[in-house]
DNA sequence: TAACCCATGTAACCTGTTACATGATTAA
DNA sequence: TTAATCATGTAACAGGTTACATGGGTTA
């Protein structure tokens, strides 16, 4: 029931489109959750007959109308009210690690060369985040209520990549590293 | 696809039950990946089908008979080949960001209870596999090859958590701060 | 005597993925 | 003229969750 609740949490900085919220899926907010707009449409035709969200349509000329989602007082407070329950600690599911942890079954130089791969994805968007930190967030302790909030979920992207990014070092020099033949 | 080759992984070491693979999913491959007993029977009988596991039957008194499943020739070259491929950067879907994306809406102080309550749940893990570290992994450089491997996931998880419990720590802080108000 | 462990499964439902479908506008 | 952008959707399928079902043995 979670995609309901970050298209809510995207609509309460504007009125947005399905196409415009599936775009926010590949950036700020797709850091912490990722949908198709197939899933994003299915979600807001639902909420629309909760009544958790609005539609205001937009004639366009050439091109399929659009639709402009809002928060309603309903939705509001249904995203307050959820907001306010605790959250489980999110369940890891890491394709590489499960690959790793029977890595002794295939040669060795692939994997090497597999986490120099992630090694170099995780460091670009390291920088990507740490680019926003530098424009957007130089003074942390001059943020208003809003940017806190936004630059803890920024900071936790950029340590989440910084971490992956040593590990990845770490990784590396262990295979690297020729291992004790007994005589 | 991807719970398959988990399952592959969890049998390399030995021969397992459904009941036992749904175990090890609460322990050491529940690092990375999560399963209940219903995916796992599900998946189990696909894999027979397949010809990538075959099922030994060990009739009990009592209970239930027992079947004990192994990779076959072909399900470890399926598995091989699946290690090799090269793998996404897995999503992130942390319900707790999302949360605080949008914090500015609720009052302050049950947010802060909740990350001193993931702060907590976060060091007990580490703990956990910190004692891991202790027990099995005392000398990294001279573990087998099979070890070596199963090390690395272990440092993931460890550092992960250490992260986790660094954010936490931050977030709380920052949110302690008061804000800035101009006069 | 209640709760938990062992051991398996079915059924219904919800969520996520992939493919298909339409069609004008704009930039390379 | 090809590809990308804007803008919406349907349909089929795969993966994950929750509830229900059984039933003996063991520990508190």
């Amino acid at each position: 029931m979670s995609l309901a609740h970050v298209i809510l949490v995207s609509l309460t900085t504007c009125p947005k489109s399905g196409y415009d919220l599936a775009k926010e899926f590949d950036g700020s907010v797709g850091f912490f959750w990722r949908a198709t707009h197939q899933q994003i449409y299915r979600e807001l035709s639902r909420l629309e007959e909760q009544n958790w969200v609005n539609a205001q349509p937009i004639p366009q000329e050439g091109r399929p109308d659009k639709k402009l989602y809002s928060l309603t007082e309903q939705g509001t407070q249904a995203l307050q009210s959820w907001i306010l329950q605790p959250s489980e600690l999110s369940p890891v599911k890491e394709e590489i690690l499960v690959k790793l942890y029977a890595g002794f079954l295939v040669p060795i130089e692939p994997l090497i060369a597999e986490l120099k791969r992630h090694h170099q994805a995780h460091q670009e968007r390291l920088l990507t985040y740490q680019e926003i930190e530098r424009q957007y967030f130089a003074n942390p302790a001059t943020l208003s209520p809003e940017g806190r909030f936004r630059y803890l979920t920024l900071r936790r992207g950029l340590r989440y990549q910084q971490d992956w990014v040593g590990w990845c070092e770490e990784a590396i020099a262990l295979l690297e590293t020729p291992v004790l033949t007994l005589k």
